[in-house]
DNA sequence: TCAATAACTTTTCTCGAGATTTTTGTCTAT
DNA sequence: ATAGACAAAAATCTCGAGAAAAGTTATTGA
């Protein structure tokens, strides 16, 4: 039909940093996820300037490039704020995600090739082996595990040929990873999801969409549930 | 269920510009929308910066404002171009926003109340005024009936609690906005549009979601069916 | 004639200082 | 004691110049 799968990203974010400001905007962006700055904090230039090491202008530049990722908000003349955390805001989240991802889904599902299948079992097992390494309960493997979710999630729809699904959903993607973060810190992986994403893959290699679907999104709004039940003022 | 609606939104577009840099993106919005910027077009930041009367830095900022709206692209180190143009990109941007808005529909018929409707009733009512006027053929009234379509289509999914849903249907309508400037230049509103609309809020009046979301689709699919018959050379 | 290198021009990126605006703190008057 | 107004402090926004990179043209050798 079209060729967009194989255009470039509407913003890059898999290649090398080339600037100081991407630089900085990708610490700046890992550290909001992982809370080192917190929900609503106030994010004053002249003091990270010194703590990222660049120049005002250039913390400036990295700050308007999370505000693209709606990790950051601008108020004019007002300054910078990490944007606010709340459970409405994460169900919007979670539910904006579930109708990009199985319209997706099922546009893979219709249109996806020989390799398209490859992949998805590839990082399927890439996926399963994180999982066995999560036991010892370290840093560094629940962050291969993170990546590799992700991996695999990117793999299921990677034959959709929507760039603008792509994009929304990989801003959804690195927003949900702020709160999924919060009840994995309470309950490391509790649900069984190696056999949701085992189902998943079975439904979408027999071309079975209506069902691919379903998984997917109960898989998705599972992970809305685990956060519902934290403490109620885990999320300030 | 939860009170996103009323909530301000992710990035601000109502209120005044409060600042330089605002300014500018606002200019520079408008232009490349309007084609004063063609697509692809490479956007010196030292020659706009005297037409846009801001410093090198301010005007740095504005384009990456643009950035967020994707109506520019930012390669690190080499500078900012316009955002290209293709016939598949339309169908992209076309088909999500009809993914997105006729969910966002749903969401409001189910939702909404009688000021929704009475929303829904006055700006269907103020189209139809701006289309009577659409005859003298001027700028400024053609202007003005672009407003209030989008003003229309927004309070059709006035009543959509997603915020995110909203933020990103924002994006994909301004991107639209330049693709329908080309098919306004040749057939100025060459269908029975305000059928459309009025059966549109007929069926939303109706609370008949189905009905409803079928007519949109069919109404927003039938812009890319308009700018598919340009000529072949149109966009480039 | 063509390819590769080198020098030059253009453009982007970065920084620090000055001008505005917002915020904070203090003081006075009711 | 509270509310308002004034003043001081902090932060943001803006600008122009200098450093780094990319793109262009000229030159040289085979």
């Amino acid at each position: 039909m079209n060729d967009l799968a194989n255009a470039p990203d509407l913003v890059s974010d898999s290649d090398e940093p080339k600037t100081l400001a991407e630089t900085a905007y990708r610490q700046l962006r890992r550290d909001i996820i992982e809370g080192v700055h917190r929900p609503g904090d106030k994010l004053r230039v002249e003091h990270l300037k010194d703590q990222y090491e660049v120049g005002a202008g250039t913390l400036r530049e990295a700050l308007q490039l999370l505000v693209t990722d709606a990790l950051v908000v601008a108020q004019g003349q007002r300054g910078f704020r990490v944007a606010p955390m709340s459970l409405d805001d994460f169900a919007d989240i979670t539910r904006t995600r579930v109708l990009l991802e199985t319209s997706a889904l099922q546009q893979s599902i219709e249109l996806g090739d020989d390799a398209w299948e490859a992949s998805v079992v590839a990082a399927f097992h890439m996926l399963s082996r994180a999982e066995d390494k999560l036991g010892d309960g370290s840093k560094a493997s629940r962050e291969e595990w993170e990546m590799r979710n992700r991996a695999f999630h990117e793999a299921l729809i990677g034959a959709c040929p929507s760039r603008w699904i792509r994009h929304f959903q990989n801003i959804l993607y690195h927003q949900s990873e702020r709160y999924r973060r919060l009840s994995l810190f309470r309950q490391p992986i509790p649900r069984d999801v190696h056999a949701e994403h085992q189902a998943i893959v079975d439904a979408a290699l027999a071309r079975n969409s209506a069902e691919a679907s379903r998984i997917l999104s109960e898989h998705i709004l599972r992970t809305l549930e685990a956060v519902r039940q934290l403490p109620a003022d885990f999320i300030n």
